[in-house]
DNA sequence: CCTGCCAATTGACCTAGATCAATGCGAGCT
DNA sequence: AGCTCGCATTGATCTAGGTCAATTGGCAGG
């Protein structure tokens, strides 16, 4: 059950998988140049479900583009409890702050939600490059400071919402389709995975649905929502 | 109870507090002639407790530095309960991160906790500088990902520690003097304050202090805390 | 010196959400 | 088909921490 290095580097210039990553926000302001000088030194990682990449603590010398498959960032108290912080699913990237922190160590865990194929950026392949490009510091530092207002807003959650505003806020942030009032919610994830991501148990997610169909709010079909009325979802937010 | 506006910009080169200023990690990289321009654009404002340097959701052309006294920055429900994030104490700087968001918009409030005078510099003159000097880039980004690192920490707290834990943490957050087992600690602000940043109520704070005191892990007296033994008060992190 | 006010403490009570336990149920395996 | 096994739901109960209310104790202003 231990990851298997799929290829040191297989980047090759042209097929699908380059376009993606070359596409990314943090990769698609570099000059060909330097994104090959770049892609070089990335490897490509293949992980099971269920596999760590790593864990909290851990040296971080490399931050992480998921290519295919979903990855999950975790927090984990030492009596076993675990606090989904986000997910990761494709074509985005994770832990690139630590580039720039003091101590390099990863603040989360990070785990194959699915079977999942990662590109491995190492840290100081990056940070050569922003040496004399601010363009790509700009790029960075805005990434940056969108996670950490994500963060501030996860707090709000947290701390001045309750459970039921923090299902609602979900719900809403997670419209596939919406006209008017109405609006159709796909949950892309298991349920224990949403409440964790939520900060509740599996059955607090459970009742609280049972509760909002129970008042017409909306109706529940496997990982399908139909909400009959956002107005009446969110009384606050 | 509106601010006032001391003087439109008054940092006299060699005053005290053009040194506190430009000592600080995000201006003591830069050239004299650098850091100069962007002196000519930064206003120095003073609040007097109790006033708001600005809301929530109000756009953000400017972050601050602390001259003198504390900043509190908070977010606050409709249904008017606070939960203060962080308080800024002098020498130190708050928004900065804002620079770069989409939606110049500052995702907290801010007040002055006591009589305070900050700095306030303007985004767009910062962010020339940033324009063709790497090294200012490269302060800021690690700044960003230390509040970023931070955050995350707070929301660890929140969700897989309960409030004792965090009392905990804070207490050994703010130990003035350590000698083996024993510390002193210094509450630098009011009970009220020092509860919302724990996100409980100044009941519970006072009940667990209590508790703690009963237990004889530590002793109170007024803002000053002896505890007597740290292994006993952190039973985990 | 009183008076009024705000911070802090303490007690009595309440509630949101956790925990524990039982049951259902669909997906993969033999 | 039958058989796990792990996720989800539901009910019963528990509890950490919040709410409400009363009391105390500065300390600022008249």
């Amino acid at each position: 059950m231990t990851h298997k290095v799929v290829e040191f580097s297989c980047m090759e210039k042209g097929t699908p998988q380059y376009q993606t990553i070359r596409g990314h926000y943090l990769f698609s302001g570099l000059t060909d140049g330097e994104f090959e000088t770049l892609a070089a030194e990335v490897s490509i990682e293949s992980y099971e479900k269920g596999e760590i990449l790593f864990h909290r603590g851990d040296s971080a010398d490399a931050f992480f583009f998921v290519e295919t498959g979903q990855v999950e960032l975790s927090l984990i108290s030492r009596d076993g409890q675990k606090k989904i912080v986000e997910v990761i699913a494709h074509s985005r990237t994770f832990a690139e702050a630590i580039i720039f922190m003091k101590e390099a160590k990863f603040p989360v865990s990070a785990e194959a939600l699915s079977d999942s194929v990662v590109y491995r950026i190492p840290n100081d392949a990056y940070r050569v490059l922003l040496q004399d490009n601010s363009d790509a510091c700009m790029r960075l530092l805005s990434d940056v400071c969108y996670h950490l207002h994500q963060r501030v807003r996860e707090i709000e959650r947290l701390t001045i919402q309750n459970a039921y505003s923090r299902l609602a806020s979900y719900l809403i942030d997670h419209i596939v389709e919406r006209n008017d009032d109405e609006a159709t919610v796909r949950l892309d994830l298991p349920r224990h995975v949403v409440a964790s991501r939520l900060s509740i148990t599996p059955e607090t997610l459970s009742r609280l649905l049972r509760a909002m169909s129970d008042d017409g709010v909306l109706t529940v079909d496997d990982r399908l929502v139909f909400v009959h009325s956002l107005a009446r979802l969110r009384p606050y937010d």
